[in-house]
RNA sequence: GCGUAGGUGGUGGAGUGGUCAAUCACAAGAGACUGUAAAUCUCUCGACUUCGGUCUUCGAAGGUUCGAAUCCUUCCCUACGCA
């Protein structure tokens, strides 16, 4: 290994087939794998001060490339001393390239179309439509992505070299190499150009990324596989991917909702073994022990706070909706099992009667309780990988929690 | 007691002779959300329904009219003003 390398990935544990525990060391402290990364978009983890987010155990924030370039400016984060400082989050961070905007301000917006989706159900009219990319408030070229803002709809272009210039003056601790998430509704033929692109990219990324040698003295760089659900792209993409210099791995993109356990492990399979992954985006809990098992150290999903926020909750027994009538006059816990701050000093009608009036500490207290559920449950998957017990975790879990 | 303004769905409030089961908002009921365009969005919300419709409604009772929530009469009720 190189010297002065800023981050530095330790198996500690194998499982029988692709799974692992470990240790990721970041200049702002160790992440024990696998772990739970709390999205914090525009360097707030929503409804939570950091303090919060520490508590419930999270060890590492993801914020947003492209959010805190509009605001309030990657520069003025820079000046701030970079967005962990900036947000008072002390340990380790990351940011995301501004490639999921690609999607969801692209051929995602103003539709219902998600990066996951049942390919049997997939709509023909969201097939259609797939070269129109008129009204959209993203425009891919070659050198990069075109652009218009959501908050003001003023234009602004990301490139490879410019994801990594703004990644830079953000200043976390892991930055990710610029791509394209593709659409599930996108063809196979579209999928291999955007996968084609993204391998480009991904050089350029590097290049730029060494060529900053203060940046890269001291920030990581993952780079992404792409692909969608075909299974020789992903594997492709692992592979022109692997090969190249990153510090580790994200996996990006759509997947068939039915079987993205089984095309993480196509990429695993390929990826060097001695560098984390991490699966962007994804944070069901069945989700997560078939990503774990399959070879992923890393997760970030905004499911826990956005549905949270919404009133949904996890509980041992399944997801519950805060807002239904049969919760009003429930006096117990969230989750009895459960050791949050919220489940340990609230009930559900309380908590029911918040969301019912709106108030703020509703969906700070769901935001905790979620969060805090996926963090322990991954906790947990890291102390079964230790003890040869995660197949019973997982079912004992799944069993309870699918009902 | 007199005057004025009103009485429409759970609430507020449109409609002011035919296309009105009744705009809209809120409340309520349910659902969605997976690298945050999201403290958001969608659906239901008189009754019955084979989900195509059918029926009953606009304080009450009469009346005018081919036709009324809408016009007239009386009564009941509410708010404000004057006694």
């Amino acid at each position: 290994m190189k010297r002065g390398k800023p981050i530095s990935f330790n198996i500690e544990k194998k499982m029988a087939g692709l799974g692992r525990a470990g240790v990721l060391t970041t200049p702002h402290g160790e992440i024990k794998t696998p772990a739970f990364v709390t999205v914090g978009t525009k360097a707030t983890v929503k409804a939570l001060t950091p303090e919060m987010v520490s508590a419930l155990g999270a060890q590492v924030v993801l914020a947003n490339t492209y959010h805190l370039y509009l605001e309030p400016g990657d520069e003025i984060v820079r000046d701030a001393g970079g967005f962990g400082k900036f947000m008072n989050w002390h340990g380790p961070t990351m940011t995301d390239s501004g490639g999921f905007q690609v999607f969801s301000l692209g051929m995602a917006f103003g539709t219902k179309v998600g990066k996951l989706a049942k390919v049997g159900e997939m709509i023909e009219g969201e097939k259609n439509d797939f070269e129109d990319k008129a009204g959209k408030l993203a425009k891919i070229d070659e050198d990069g992505v075109t652009f218009k803002s959501y908050k003001d709809g003023s234009e602004h272009r990301f490139t490879p070299e410019r994801s990594m210039e703004i990644q830079a003056n953000l200043g976390a601790d892991i930055i990710f190499a610029f791509d394209e998430c593709t659409s599930p509704a996108a063809p196979y033929q579209y999928q291999q150009e955007a996968m084609d692109r993204t391998h480009r990219w991904a050089k350029r990324s590097l290049d730029a990324h060494h060529l900053n040698k203060e940046a890269s003295g001291k920030q990581g760089l993952f780079g992404v596989v792409q692909g969608g659900r075909h299974r020789d792209l992903r594997e492709e993409s692992a592979r022109v991917l692997g090969a190249m210099d990153f510090d580790g791995y994200g996996i990006g993109g759509s997947f068939d909702k039915d079987d993205m356990t089984t095309a993480v492990g196509w990429v695993n399979a390929i990826l060097p073994e001695n560098k984390p992954r991490h699966l962007l985006g994804i944070g069901e809990p069945e989700d997560l022990f078939g990503a774990v098992e399959n070879g992923c150290d890393l997760f970030d999903c905004v499911a826990p706070t956005r549905t949270g926020r919404n009133g949904t909750l996890h509980t041992r027994d399944g997801k519950i909706n805060m807002r239904n009538a049969k919760f009003v006059r429930d006096f117990t816990p969230i989750d009895s099992e459960c050791d949050c701050y919220g489940c340990k000093n609230y009930t559900r009608a309380y908590i029911a009667h918040l969301f019912r009036s709106d108030e703020i500490l509703a969906g700070t207290l769901a935001s905790i309780h979620n969060l805090r559920f996926l963090v322990q449950l991954v906790e947990k998957m890291r102390e079964a990988i230790f003890n040869g017990t995660f197949e019973v975790l997982k079912e004992d879990f799944l069993k309870r929690y699918k009902k």
